[in-house]
DNA sequence: GTGTAAGTTTTGTCCAGGACAAAACCATGT
DNA sequence: ACATGGTTTTGTCCTGGACAAAACTTACAC
């Protein structure tokens, strides 16, 4: 019934067998491409090419299931499958080493210590180191400060180094939960006098968005400016969001995009939230999704520019409320 | 490419079609059924029998859907599919009250007063009533006791609400945030000092596994008996562990199981990540899956049943650390 | 009665290969 | 530069057949 090589990883597990491989299934879990498009660039493509096994079922050697991880990778990345796919596993390393950004522009930002401090850490494993280092910049620089110098950049930092193979998962979800940690320990302590000055903000992901941390820097800049904050977590049905705006009398409803999800389906998504809530309540679209920054955003919806615009828009909602059209 | 009625969930949204529906792919990902499953029900048994659209493709009616639902919970009760999926819905919920529980025996464990009062202030959206009353049971209680007496059977009437239709998606995520912010509070105030008297334990849970509250309440209980507690979130592959044990050095590797997965990938995964692990790093397995309470644990793994058993299995750990054997 | 062995049914997943609609791309005309 | 319409690409859906592992049943021995 479960596929038996499903968690036949590629991990410390010895290969009994010289041309042993893993089943389609459990290339699914791994990898995270469909059953059905595997088969499907099997047809067209030619890749990948498993062997079979005596019962005729799909059998991926590592080194396939290597390449497919370098395809994966570059189609998050923009690439189209048609062009990857049949490509050898050489041009595609080729293609994931970007040919080395201008460092005379790069460079200008004045990129923050911490940035590359934080990252050197996290490839050492020194999770205390981390976490005190994070936790030291917000004192260095306020909360603010901290999260649109430091976290925010080291945030995509981190997913670079994750596309680039340089980071595994697991210390991904390190840096996850440790920014998440010191994050919400900031949330905790700040003073709740100031809140109700502001909007109140519902806080969510589209279904299929799962990256929350953009959510919970969102949440706490937003709380900074005196917003009263619920955050629904990540990957709410759209239409659950009418009552949920009604239950927390929400004035405005926040979304964020990390680019997880296709372009189309950030303004599809947009565009039917638009329609199902009153007009009287807005809509914040923010994250580093590129969709954002294209024309088409649907009417009535305003996407913030980096983490940056959250306190001006929040200024311009309460000019908006003593002033009204 | 991605599906056009994933957005158009059952919730308040407006039906303009009467015999409206939702697409094959809303269907698995709401119910978590398989597609290829859902299509072979309906060739053996007849059941769901969804209406096509222009092109063909299902279209899975509301009623259907909830039905649907009744026979994914009982299937994970432990029904067989053939017994049940043709069965009409007053028969399945039959099956699923089961006959009144013996109130000798059922009424004896006396639930404690606090659940009733969540489930009704977050179905009257009643959220800062709601986080008040899970803050003072942490007060009244203790935090062990809150957790063991109130939170975790209250996690499981959430589930039970939401899956009787009782409870919308969105209401569910207001718990969870809730929940959430109390004990990571909670768990922010603990004194650092009884750390390192423990076993270092490394948290997660396996790939399909969502749920991360179990995870957290088990991180608190831990870290109360002095386990020096590194979560990874939820999700972590499985091939990802044994470098993440090497990271932490740790002695114990916890996984939480909420009834999400199957049986049988609860068990083929322990034993898989038995495998790959050395044998002196334990494994601790708990959560609500029934799978656990099943003989056909692998060798080597210690399933915990109820939050209850952490403690004790902490005290065992230590013991054994004094004297091997 | 209890345990074990062998047979039968149930059940989830796999396969092939055709089809199609949405998305992405491209070329053309303002 | 920006709209518009045509073309290609691409993921998902479809049917219906097959099979192996699991679950259940029966037969038989102790």
């Amino acid at each position: 019934m479960s596929d038996p090589t499903i968690y036949a990883g590629n991990g410390t597990a010895d290969a009994p067998a010289p041309g042993a491989g893993i089943g389609i299934a459990a290339v699914e879990r791994d990898i995270g491409i469909n059953k059905e498009t595997l088969r499907v660039w099997e047809r067209r493509y030619g890749f990948p090419a498993p062997w079979r096994d005596a019962s005729g079922e799909r059998m991926y050697p590592p080194e396939q299931v290597h390449r497919l991880r370098l395809v994966k990778r570059l189609l998050d990345a923009g690439h189209r499958p048609g062009r990857i796919v049949a490509a050898s596993a050489q041009e595609l390393a080729a293609l994931l080493q970007p040919p080395a950004p201008l460092d005379g522009l790069a460079g200008s930002v004045a990129e923050a210590p911490e940035i590359r401090a934080c990252a050197a850490l996290l490839q050492a494993h020194d999770i205390d180191g981390l976490r005190r280092t994070l936790a030291q910049a917000v004192l260095r620089r306020g909360l603010a400060g901290a999260i649109t110098e430091v976290f925010a950049p080291l945030t995509t930092r981190v997913g670079e180094l994750w596309m680039s193979g340089e980071l595994q998962v697991f210390e991904e979800h390190i840096y996850s939960e440790s920014l998440q940690l010191v994050l919400r320990q900031a949330i905790h302590a700040l003073p709740g006098h100031v809140q109700g000055t502001g909007p109140r903000v519902l806080l969510t992901t589209l279904p299929g968005e799962g990256h929350g941390l953009g959510l919970l820097m969102a949440e706490v800049l937003l709380s900074l400016e005196g917003a009263a904050c619920l955050s629904l977590g990540v990957q709410t049905p759209l239409a659950q969001l009418p009552p949920a705006v009604a239950a927390h009398r929400a004035d405005v409803v926040a979304l964020s995009f990390s680019g997880q999800l296709s372009g189309r389906a950030v303004l599809d998504g947009l565009g039917a939230l638009r329609e199902l809530l009153p007009r009287d309540v807005e809509i914040w679209a923010g994250g580093s999704s590129r969709a954002l920054r294209l024309p088409g955003l649907p009417d009535g919806v305003r996407g913030l520019d980096g983490l940056a615009a959250i306190a001006p828009e929040v200024a311009r909602w309460r000019k908006l409320l003593e002033s009204p059209l």
